[in-house]
DNA sequence: GACACGTGGAG
DNA sequence: TCTCCAAGTGT
């Protein structure tokens, strides 16, 4: 263990764990800090601390907590992927209500699941989930796989996400790296290259098993897993972390060397680009038409408004399926923001008098604009379309 | 390693 | 308004 330890505290090669500064000289002349005061962080007691923290000031009534049902614990991963737990909830209640176990998740259509997803973003996961619990199904005799290794070949599921499966609902010693865990981490250990970076990453996994194969037997994985989540979520929080409630402040490289908002140093961020596009809201007898969008790809299985590069494009598809475009009305445009680019969206409203389009053409439908509560609606298309049924009204 | 993939809350 | 980024994974 002490190998281990000092392995881990003397940083490796090319690790951005520093070696603490040699005794006498200063971080900081100007602020007198001396350096000789600052520790190494120890990693054996790290575990436990936080595990006790949990029990005592964590969180405990979340709507997943409490339960060690794999399905469960599987399905509120997954929706908690980049995603922050206030908008979860709702999500996650919905979903159980509608598909309360993995057998009446495999055993509805995709078209059934995503509604269900609608508006939370990310919906590869809805698609990877539906597919996951088909295979649990099909190769796993309805039961998840009993380790995080193999938890991890199943779609949608990565190592992190995996070890939080196998943590919560077996005990089994997997650590887990999440945004939480990676900024507590960075902090304590004062580990100062850029997140994302391969070198980085690498050196917080590592950390991350070091910590756990240095904690006693007795460790209640699942605590300590859930602590290590809750202390990135309530207490060592990115902008002012509240360091006086840590309970391993004392050790906290970040906190003796006052870089608590240098650290995790963020990469590099790259220009987000601009697109424009038409959107047609087709309105005939109380009913929109719908287009399925296609997967993979932005908003994939889900059902928007018929989408063009610009509003002449918009307009030639109209006519050319007898629609008169002069009639279509110019909406309020809107821009909606993804991560990797930021759409200008045009929507034009055409209101059909005689009976148009009877037959959907193929990927399309008619939907009713009462029964839009129930679609798989991307967010800004709800937005539009029910800006639209509020002025028909 | 780079990029695709959503949405909304916080400061 | 604008930036950052949240219980990451797949290609």
């Amino acid at each position: 263990m002490a190998a281990a330890k000092n392995k881990h505290a003397a940083g490796r090669d090319g690790g951005s764990v520093r070696h603490p500064p040699p005794p006498q000289q200063t971080l900081f002349p100007e602020d007198g800090v001396a350096v000789g005061d600052i520790q190494v962080p120890p990693l054996e007691p790290f575990a436990p601390i936080v595990m006790q923290w949990q029990k005592r000031a964590g969180r405990h009534h979340l709507p997943w907590q409490g339960t060690r049902d794999p399905y469960r614990i599987w399905l509120s991963e997954i929706m908690l992927q980049q995603t922050q737990v206030s908008a979860v909830i709702g999500y996650y209640q919905r979903f159980l209500e509608r598909f309360p176990d993995i057998r009446s998740l495999a055993a509805a259509s995709q078209d059934e699941v995503m509604p269900y997803w609608a508006g939370l973003g990310y919906y590869a996961r809805a698609r990877n989930l539906h597919r996951c619990a088909q295979e649990i199904i099909a190769h796993w005799n309805g039961s998840f796989p009993p380790t995080a290794e193999q938890i991890s070949t199943l779609p949608g599921i990565g190592r992190s996400t995996a070890a939080a499966i196998a943590a919560f609902a077996y005990g089994e010693r997997s650590p887990i790296m999440d945004g939480n865990v990676r900024r507590v981490f960075c902090r304590y250990f004062g580990i100062d290259g850029p997140t994302g970076k391969t070198s980085t990453e690498a050196e917080l996994w590592e950390t991350a098993e070091r910590i756990v194969a240095a904690a006693p037997a007795s460790l209640d994985m699942a605590a300590y897993t859930q602590g290590l989540m809750d202390l990135g979520a309530t207490v060592c929080t990115r902008g002012m972390p509240d360091c006086a409630a840590c309970p391993v402040n004392t050790h906290c490289i970040a906190r003796q060397t006052g870089r608590q908002t240098e650290l995790p140093v963020p990469r590099q961020k790259k220009a987000v680009p601009e697109r424009h596009c038409s959107m047609l809201v087709l309105v005939r007898e109380g009913q929109v038409l719908l287009e399925q969008r296609p997967s993979p790809g932005i908003w994939g299985g889900l059902w928007s408004l018929p989408q063009f590069d610009d509003a002449e494009a918009l307009a030639s598809a109209c006519e050319a399926q007898g629609l008169p475009a002069a009639n279509a009305q110019r909406m309020a445009g809107l821009l909606h923001v993804f991560t990797h680019f930021r759409l200008h969206i045009d929507p034009w409203l055409l209101q059909a008098t005689v009976p148009v389009l009877q037959e959907a053409p193929a990927g399309k439908r008619w939907t009713p604009l009462d029964a839009l509560d129930q679609a798989a609606l991307p967010a800004p298309v709800r937005k539009i379309l029910e800006g639209i049924v509020s002025t028909l009204r």
